[in-house]
DNA sequence: GTGAAAGCGCTAACAG
DNA sequence: CTGTTAGCGCTTTCAC
């Protein structure tokens, strides 16, 4: 059995209350007890247990970070910039991947409160009722990171899909390109139906038509980027630029495009989504939409310490700017 | 306050132990009683806590892992394997970044323990003794993951670093390639230093001279292989191939080289090291050394799970099967 | 098959 | 500034 604070207060001669204070930083304590009792610790190789502290102070210091896959580029971003300012702030991580499916992500949410993490970041899909629901009984806050809902109310940190998505179409738009063909994420998540209405409603705002049949369904893959700039170049009215909704995708487009014979951007313009490390790692490097995915985390996990702190917040719904970069995909007519 | 163990025990007229033998799973309840408990506890929405059931049972079905960067995709990978596994047999996952700077990954391993965690997997940079003395002290389990010990002694997971890149050599060697020029990763790192060893002693088989000038000091990223490839043009006898001990390496040699000019692989040979998922994204596709990153992780913490549970294990240290997978930045000859 | 009681190791009033 | 005393919510003998 390992050593207590119990052994501790023993060996330095004094209670447990003491061993306690100094352990916890507390400044009513007399130097030399503090010293006597350091020593004491030192001596015992003792190391505070966290899950005594836990129940008995009813705070874990640990948060819970529900994420669809961390094997993902993007979401492992994100993750980084969570972990790093929960560090700073003394918290621990635990991590788990829900796929995005909505009921494992309901079922690690019921299990991180049973572990009695301090709060939660979740970054996940369509946020349902049923999530609603769940965030809203739980005792302990919750923070959506890149995971929009549309009632607007729960404490959150994106960036404004639409308008970004709408920025990147006018940009298109404002080179003189007319025929735009568009690789959509998944649209059962909200932030991805946003870019999607973004880029519509710049098409519409230049009173350009919609085409249904320059819209691709892709799924965020690599593959399914490929696919997309397969369905693309069938077509009789070819898109002269193509908008992707994800870096990955973008990757795909290029790389498709290029293996059928088109040079990027003579022949075919390509703007991402992201900005993940993949934009560089690309010939011709890849223009994209920023979406700080690192900052992204970091500053919702900065919000939720706000919320367990009991800190005023002021503005719960956190959104950072999003801007563009021109790289080689692109070229300015 | 929450509901504890207490009020369902209450609410159904038995007493805390029965209610703790039910959600334990305990046959020794007779179906009845075990019915009016589950009943109690829907109604109350009973939810056990974890923490105080940890410090009762000293087991928090939670292990921690210990990583250098999660968003880093290898690593982001392995991650996935673990957690995988670890979800299968019921564990939570702790996740640290360690940035392989030694005194985090000491220091996270004393949180680790702090937290009283099961077991952990630990995926660092070099073993050092003061490692493995910690890891010894430590009363719980600790694998190691993609990462060598020179005393092989603890349990661990990997491949065969110094055939893997020596198999590589050789198919190049093979394929009538001389001049081969090497990109390492940092060789402070025990892995990696065998990859080189590899590297130099398939040379060595062929009687083929060794040349410092064909190696490069890369430091896993692209960007240090964008480097090694400038280098590797500005030299007299310039390689025809490059083995680079990453993928992600890889692909800044393959896009410095065609920045350069050079066609892939007519003009440059290129190898990978990893098979990350970035090795379909490139043009041409990388031809690379299988490393099953997330198998390494699963395989790791199925390992973990069986010295949990106290059974035999007669291997502990795993060697997984590599393989090279040839692509498009490769010629045979 | 079920209950009573003693902790697990620590924090948090409350005294003094 | 320091000690005493209850718990935190659950598991785990040991009886019955």
């Amino acid at each position: 059995m390992s050593v207590t604070i119990y052994d501790v207060a023993n060996k330095a001669n004094v209670s447990m209350a003491t061993v306690s204070r100094v352990i916890n930083g507390n400044t009513n304590v007399k130097p030399a007890t503090r010293q006597k009792v350091m020593n004491a610790i030192e001596e015992l190789g003792f190391r505070p247990n966290a899950v005594a502290r836990g129940l008995a102070s009813r705070k874990t210091t640990s948060v819970g970070v529900i994420i669809p896959d961390i094997s993902n580029m993007f979401f492992a971003e994100l993750a980084r910039g969570i972990e790093d300012i929960a560090t700073m702030y003394k918290y621990h991580i635990i991590l788990s991947s829900s796929d995005q499916q909505k009921n494992k992500e309901l079922d690690l949410f019921d299990k991180m409160l049973e572990k009695q993490v301090d709060g939660i970041i979740f970054i996940g899909s369509a946020i349902t009722e049923e999530h609603i629901e769940a965030f809203n009984r739980s005792e302990v806050p919750v923070v959506l990171a890149a995971t929009v809902d549309e009632s607007s109310k729960l404490p959150s940190v994106n960036i404004d899909y639409y308008s970004a998505m709408k920025d990147a179409v006018q940009f298109l738009i404002s080179n003189k390109y007319e025929s735009i063909g568009f690789v959509a994420s998944p649209l059962n998540i909200h932030a991805n139906a946003m870019k999607k209405q973004g880029y519509l409603d710049a098409l519409k705002d230049h009173q350009l038509p919609e085409n249904e049949e320059l819209i691709f369904n892709g799924d965020d893959t690599y593959q399914s980027g490929l696919e997309a700039v397969r369905h693309f170049l069938h077509l009789n009215n070819k898109p002269s630029a193509v908008l992707a909704s994800s870096d990955e995708m973008a990757l795909g487009v290029i790389h498709g495009a290029q293996d059928a014979g088109l040079n990027i951007p003579e022949d075919l313009t390509v703007i991402g989504f992201d900005n993940t490390r993949l934009a560089k790692m690309v010939r011709p490097t890849l223009s994209t939409v920023v979406q700080p995915m690192y900052d992204i985390g970091a500053v919702s996990m900065r919000l939720l310490t706000k919320l367990l702190k009991g800190e005023e917040v002021d503005q719960q719904q956190v959104t950072l700017p999003h801007r563009m970069i021109t790289r080689g995909s692109t070229s300015e007519k």
